[in-house]
DNA sequence: CTTGACCTTATACCCAGGTATAGGGTTTAG
DNA sequence: CTAAACCCTATACCTGGGTATAAGGTCAAG
């Protein structure tokens, strides 16, 4: 199974521009595949799988610098147990506080609904909604490291 | 208190260029302050608060105009109960897409800490780690809408 | 042996989100 | 009354993450 496969059957497998194939080999995200006697790129399943999961965490919102940092570990052939370890434990953390701050974020929000709600159901349902004061008194931190 | 801020003591405050209040103003993400007699910019508290709740909520990845968003009700005045309910139930939704998300890529990266401290503490600590053999093995979705 | 659908590299362009710079006005301290 | 430290607008430029295009090579079908 999983055959070698042309840019273009890998592009069209994983919904991406074979220009942005290029582009990542390009940047260093993605090493050169092997190639047929012609030149030909031919991918195999290990760069689908990688490609995979560029996409995946790609579309979480990290950069492709952060992709490469993770994708280290991928090719990790050579580096040591106890830096994976750190690389993984920072990555984690990353993904922690970004979790707890997308939570907080929601956490302000969904009061906002109820009180909507509130209006909705009793009252006004297309006047101006007074449920908005509350946004603008919402704001703890100064952010900033 | 709070008294009205030129653009660079807000800059100041906020750890922002004042080009970058500018520019904010410029694509409608801020309105335009008060202008002192001179033209220049005045900033009071909701303006500051505002700009909070934008570099708050741009942290955690949210693109300018999926804030402008979010701000509209912020500034909701002329907004319906029933409209701005549904902007935040689906704002509220994709947040909780994106942080099952993210949950979802720290589940996946966890069992490899744990994988890789056994190795730290049993034996090669400084040998290649074979506890990234899995990274490449773990790939549900296909991704994409 | 040519046509179409593929591949190659290189270069140019695009959008988002700013940042920098130029050319000019204002305000305050000395 | 002038210099420093602000402010204004306008325009140019930069980075990240691609996408498009040009100019050419390859390969299978007819």
């Amino acid at each position: 199974m999983s055959a070698l496969l042309q840019i273009g059957e890998v592009a069209r497998r994983l919904n991406l521009n074979p220009q942005t194939l290029y582009f990542y080999e390009r940047i260093g995200l993605m090493p050169t595949p092997q190639r047929s006697a012609s030149g030909y790129r031919l991918f195999d399943g290990r760069d689908l799988e990688r490609l995979r999961f560029i996409t995946r965490v790609k579309a979480l919102g990290l950069s492709l610098d952060e992709i490469k940092e993770m994708l280290v570990l991928y090719d990790g052939a050579s580096l040591t147990c106890e830096a994976i370890h750190a690389k993984l434990v920072s990555k984690v953390d990353d993904l922690d506080r970004k979790i707890q701050r997308l939570q907080a974020l929601r956490d302000e929000l969904t009061p906002l609904i109820q009180q909507c709600q509130i209006y909705l159901d009793t009252s006004c349902p297309s006047q101006d909604c007074a449920a908005l004061e509350d946004l603008t008194t919402t704001n703890p931190e100064i952010s900033e490291a």
